[in-house]
DNA sequence: GTCTATAAAAAGATAGAC
DNA sequence: GTCTATCTTTTTATAGAC
């Protein structure tokens, strides 16, 4: 071993429909094998998840041989790592940009449920939760743990906020109602994926807004 | 092929931790080799998904041999479809248990939503909406759809039914505000396995909870 | 660094005995 | 009906050449 695994890699950014792939001036206009290897991974684990996603898969789709792979990473574990790494990363800047965007509480919160999305394909760090072997490794565990759990914090500070500032009633729950905005998002995709139609990821989103639309108290600038 | 696949089958029920499995009085002490192997495989399709689950697996689990499946199925699909019908089914009946209690459309709803469930295993029926191959089916896709949609319809009938008695808010919109409680639901199972703690589940039912009480007309029984 | 060759094990199914 | 043997392909790695 060599290279192995760089974790610190701060690198550029996620493949074909990833979020966070805005290119970073310096990124080389060809990436390298281990950069290819890595965007491949996170497109397929997306796809078909960790036990679905074969080495082999991955080296064809990143156009490498098998050498490079075992050369840069300890096997598909490792890869995987850095690929579940980089796109929670990616679902991070993504929700950032919505929550921190100008304008009120509910309007921020409105805006992070409202942001586009492939609702079919569902959500790449929540995919990772259903797979047996993502979970019951702590390493690989560990990036959805820090993803969700800074989302929820981040969605509860945005209503806490927001509630401060008389925007929000102040019988709010600005933390269980993160959880429960957080939820109703990875929930929506499963109800949509389950009907091969977004229209119930929709509905879920609208009956959640209409909710949160109730405590906003009035005349405090919201464009509900 | 024989009895391949006996689709109308409504046999008994479900394995352990499986819901609805109170046993049908008829239900014999050793089940045939079928029903066992329909019992393994939804446990095993629960803990591990379409992908992960092998046929060695569930005939090691079922304690039969390779010929007993060949016999009784088309193969993994034709077993799978057998198990995800059963588990659907399942969590219909129990589903329906707490929706149709007595009380107020809230209570009812409440009842849903804080229904015992093992959290961290998940739900066994969104589980199948994260697998490719099975969603990818319309066959295998196709109880998923029919359980999520008459969740949906009957979350949505129940707070339809709550708003004519006037218990609940004229501006509410049942058909929406059922795909958010769904939503909360599958949404929490993700929460709560990324955090691998049950936490952010209670959070978000706890929310979306809280929500709804808003919505409840003042004096109209409800026990919030 | 990257490639190909080789290999042990598992997946998924078929054949045929009993 | 149920079992075991056989078989092909894929999985996941290791070894070693370039």
């Amino acid at each position: 071993m060599s290279t192995q695994d760089s974790l610190g890699e701060q690198a550029s950014h996620g493949p074909q429909g990833l979020p966070g792939t805005h290119h970073t001036p310096s990124a080389p206009a060809t990436p390298s094998a281990q950069e290819r290897l890595v965007r491949s991974t996170q497109e397929l684990l997306w796809e078909r998840g960790y036990v679905g996603t074969s080495p082999k898969a991955i080296l064809e789709r990143a156009g490498v041989g098998q050498g490079s792979m075992y050369h840069h990473f300890t096997g598909k574990s490792g890869l995987a790592l850095a690929a579940i790494r980089r796109t929670a990363e990616g679902m991070k800047a993504a929700a950032e940009e919505c929550l921190s965007a100008p304008g009120t509480a509910y309007d921020r919160v409105a805006g992070y449920l409202l942001r586009e999305r492939e609702v079919l394909r569902g959500c790449p760090v929540g995919r990772m939760t259903q797979d047996r072997d993502v979970v019951r490794s702590a390493e690989l565990r560990e990036p959805l743990d820090e993803m969700f759990g800074w989302l929820r914090g981040r969605i509860g500070g945005v209503l806490a906020e927001g509630q401060q500032r008389g925007e929000l009633a102040p019988g709010l729950d600005p933390s269980a109602t993160a959880a429960t905005v957080a939820a109703v998002v990875q929930g929506g995709y499963v109800l949509a994926r389950a009907a091969d139609d977004t229209a119930p990821f929709d509905a879920a989103v609208r009956g959640v807004l209409s909710l949160l639309a109730t405590q906003v108290t009035p005349g405090t600038g919201s464009t509900r």
